[in-house]
DNA sequence: AACGGCCGCCGTTGCCATAT
DNA sequence: ATATGGCAACGGCGGCCGTT
């Protein structure tokens, strides 16, 4: 069972939501297409994984574990009474060699080692094991979920820690046969207990530079026509419920401004007031949990993002999207 | 200088009319 | 029935000012 969901991290929240209101500078648009790439494959192996079946053990997908002082982040951690197995997935494609400690793609070697981060990775929770005079296993794969990704290498010590495409369902598909019991549960609550948030990403864009307003769920434009209840796209001809534009913009600036307070004076200035502060205000109290502080009361967005928002509040719209992408 | 009452500011809430 | 938004009332807080 999957004990803490993935979701886009916070720094791939940022440059999508940044994207929207800025052109992007050519190595920050670099960085977004990688950390895109990332996620789809961290998707895909969700993907295979949940088609497989984990009901038998505890996952934790995505998680920061701070260990002695320091924080390792983790794709994804699989616990059973066996003990704990380290996933660390890459959405490499193309023909990798390895040789020796270094990777290489065509002729020029590439910065980051997995093989070594895996070990690090590893080595983080045997420490952590170490510290609790735990008894279990402690193992770990380098996943490679992209079909297109090729390998090519004499180092037998890597071929035993990888996991490619065509191996993926099969590798996934032993944890069906592994079971969680009362040692798995305690690993788990170990693990729960060093979670800690991204520390290493904390930026935040400049409100002046950002466009401001609503922009359309299907094509992006920002040109829309306030009508009742909606929005309606004057490019693509989407329409949107003033709701949903507005649970969006409270996702893009949970992601834009992570250290800044959201309060509704700044939102509505954020949306350029295209929606009437009386609204906004009843969605924020929908949507966030108010921290009354005098004259400066703020929000906090409940949901992890949009997606999050949209799926899960339980609510039941009474005017709908006619949004043309999920047509 | 210290205290306290008054007032205005600003954000929130209640209520209502209206559109769908 | 429900979402929206206008309007007015409400309430906390800080500043102002007069009194002690």
């Amino acid at each position: 069972m999957i004990v803490t969901e993935r979701f886009p991290g916070k720094e791939l929240a940022y440059y999508r939501a940044l994207k929207r209101r800025t052109a992007l500078p050519a190595k920050e648009e670099k960085n977004l297409a990688v950390l895109e790439k990332g996620y789809r494959g961290e998707y895909e192996y969700d993907r295979v994984f949940d088609e497989t079946g984990h009901s038998s053990v505890f996952v934790f997908r995505d998680i920061y574990l701070r260990i002695g002082g320091s924080v390792a982040q983790y794709d994804c951690l699989v616990v059973s009474d066996d003990g704990i197995v380290v996933n660390e997935i890459k959405n490499y494609s193309g023909l990798y060699c390895y040789d020796r400690g270094k990777w290489y793609i065509r002729d020029s070697q590439v910065s980051e080692d997995a093989l070594a981060q895996l070990r690090r990775a590893v080595g983080k929770l045997v420490k952590l094991r170490y510290q609790v005079r735990g008894q279990f296993d402690i193992t770990g794969k380098i996943v490679f979920p992209n079909i297109e990704f090729r390998l090519q290498t004499n180092d037998e010590e890597l071929w035993e820690n990888v996991v490619l495409r065509s191996g993926l369902r099969n590798y996934l598909l032993q944890f069906k046969n592994l079971y969680a019991g009362r040692v798995a549960e305690e690993i788990a609550e170990l693990i729960r207990g060093h979670i800690v948030p991204n520390p290493y990403f904390d930026k935040c864009a400049d409100f002046d530079v950002l466009r401001k307003g609503l922009y359309c769920g299907s094509c992006g434009g920002f040109e829309l026509e306030n009508r009742k209840y909606h929005l309606v796209c004057e490019s693509c001809g989407s329409k949107e419920t003033k709701e949903t534009h507005i649970i969006r913009a409270i996702s893009d600036y949970k992601a834009l401004f992570l250290n800044e307070k959201l309060t509704k004076k700044r939102f509505v200035e954020f949306i350029d007031y295209k929606v009437s502060p009386r609204t906004v205000l009843r969605m924020l109290n929908i949507y966030c949990e108010r921290t009354w502080n005098g004259a400066f009361t703020y929000y906090d967005f409940k949901y992890q993002n949009f997606e999050d928002a949209y799926v899960n509040s339980n609510r039941l719209w009474r005017y709908k999207d006619y949004n043309l992408k999920y047509e």
